[in-house]
DNA sequence: AATGAATGAGTATTCATTCAT
DNA sequence: TATGAATGAATACTCATTCAT
């Protein structure tokens, strides 16, 4: 008995998947390699085609990380940015979602690789520098400085330097995800990302709401 | 009578001065292009002798970085070390302390980029990795986890997770040096590092201290 | 229409052919050079192709290496060993027999340089020379000690020590191979092999058969 | 109590020695790595002195490697030469003294490798091969041949063709100076020289000597 | 669409030789 | 004499990209 009978030949199911699966095997090795050492064999080799194919696809190495950061990093923004439009909650509670969601919808996907690789390669690709500053940077420290405008402005945050807030918010996380990625791994004290962030939310809350009410 | 002509010799011996001049030339290169990416040749030329030349002095590419961070990382990982070890004030001013000393004694050098390197090329370079995770990493930690225990043990900072709170405190300093040597130079704002130090320091000591006594 | 101007493509597909060319130019190479002073380059670029498409069929130096050997002298050893093996006839002729095939076969072609290069270079590359061993001189060694015992056996030599004899037989076409690739080109009296090898085998026929039973 | 009164201080004392130390390390390191393989640094180092002094001694490389030749190499032919010219008894004897005498004042030195070298890189060094070629293997040629000439004439060898039977009588020890100084060391069952050289003076001997007369 | 054979620029490392001291 | 610092040409191997099939 033929079960296969429904079965669209290989090629034709495949079609459409095919650039998903180079995205993914992309990102893999980009995180795992780096730009510069990643090499598009593998890429091609994982994703279970031939190298020629690949350039079907893309037009060159460069052109392949832009479609992943696209495919995996912008998404969160995205999401991130929706978050904080259509909150109304208190302040406290958008930073402690917002970086929670952060952590679940990039950090604990491979896609959080992709910082650390960008920060290692900008000298030497500048235009992929760009790229990453242009699409995620700018968009990112905008959405966070956003909320934390939004948190001084209704009193719920004491007053800071937004700007510089903004990164020393950032930091920690950045942070997080980059180890994840490099040392974390053989590193002798395994690091617990939920832990690092409680702690870090419970520390800078502590230090940005503003002080209680002197009851007289 | 003089008959050189002002020739300049074909090279200078110079046994005692060529090793920090070729240190100082890689540590240049491996923070801007990375490890992998920095052609040893490019280093002698910027120390002014050939390619032969630096291997009269490092073995080879891996030796030549271990002794750049021997050279540029590990005493300012001594210096803070010592800064611990003998103060006897307030541990919020303690940690003040080795905080600004740790930027000024490496953030402000380039040595500050290497974290950059080791976090982007531990994995394909494994050896390297090792020597930086046991000469670095270790002593770094095991000294803020020291500074930690000394602030909760004389009460001046409030109980606290010691493992996690060192990773979380670490953190926004290791990205500033990051920052500085990456994306940093083609940010659209710049970064300005005493202030991002400051607000963090700020943040995280309002987050720690424990809470003012009660008047009865 | 015929567009094509009689332009030659770029390169040419020939997978099947590929290794072939390229084996033969290898072996004419490190005859004529030696190992270590055969520069791939030169290699790839007397078959006709870059340095690159080596890569492709062989992994690196020693690997083309030993596939040069197993297409070029292992054949010899193969031919040799059934020679023996499905002979009935009287073991002086087969002596003969053996030496002019070992001549014919491998003494002509550039096969018979690989002894010198083998012999000169096995200090340096130990492997190679472990691989030598192996596939050629234990099995040629093998081969002829067969023969001399075969001979002793059957009466049709004299009493000899195998092992020593099956050197000092061997040891003459060995010289005669590794001259013919050396100093032999630029010697002032040419040395015929054929000539050789007749007065080689009439001198050692003459000290091996047994003496002429004498008349009662 | 000062034992040295009568010492020669070091540098005097060696200023003689120097260019045999050198030639003697020479020989080692040719011999076990061949002429392009050897490194000169090394040489001087095994000869305790610094690379610049080797060139106050060499000029180059291949200066050197001729002197070493000449050292080494060149006596035992004189020798040879002078037992040949002074012998007065049976050919028998003088063949088996030459090739004795060959093995005792080459054989067992390192001065036997040399012949493995020349062989093999014969090709990539011309001038060092017609050096060779003109101060040793003429000159050995020229010995063995008066000598079989001497054996014909005096009816002591059957009639044979010199030239030819001059190369075959060479050939054995040469192959086995070779091979002690590649495979050999590697090889499983060990050669025993002497063994060698008595089996193949054995056996030629009794493919040379002149048929018993017959008995009427 | 898909393949994979072919290309060739790029780089760490070695070593004979020179020469200032 | 003697040293050893400095030089730079030389070579195995890699990999992004092209293109005939």
């Amino acid at each position: 008995m033929d079960c296969s009978f429904n079965m669209k030949p290989r090629w034709e199911r495949r079609k459409d998947a095919r650039p998903q699966e180079l995205l993914a095997a992309a990102l893999d090795l980009f995180v795992e390699r780096g730009f510069a050492s990643t090499r598009l064999e593998d890429v091609a080799k994982r994703a279970g085609v031939s190298k020629g194919t690949l350039y079907l696809y893309f037009t060159n190495k460069e052109e392949l990380f832009k479609a992943v950061v696209r495919n995996s990093v912008v998404p969160a923004i995205d999401a991130a940015e929706e978050d904080i439009a259509g909150f109304s909650g208190h302040s406290a509670e958008l930073l402690r979602r917002v970086v929670h969601g952060w952590w679940d919808r990039m950090g604990k996907t491979n896609a959080s690789g992709i910082i650390k690789l960008v920060m290692a390669e900008a000298g030497n690709f500048p235009d992929l520098a760009k790229f990453y500053q242009e699409e995620v940077i700018v968009r990112g420290t905008r959405a966070m400085a956003t909320m934390l405008d939004r948190a001084v402005a209704r009193g719920e945050f004491r007053p800071i330097d937004i700007n510089v807030m903004t990164q020393v918010l950032v930091a920690p996380v950045l942070m997080l995800m980059t180890w994840k990625h490099s040392v974390g791994p053989c590193a002798h004290d395994q690091l617990d990302p939920t832990a690092f962030i409680d702690a870090f939310l419970d520390m800078a809350l502590n230090g940005l709401l503003p002080p209680p009410a002197v009851q007289p």
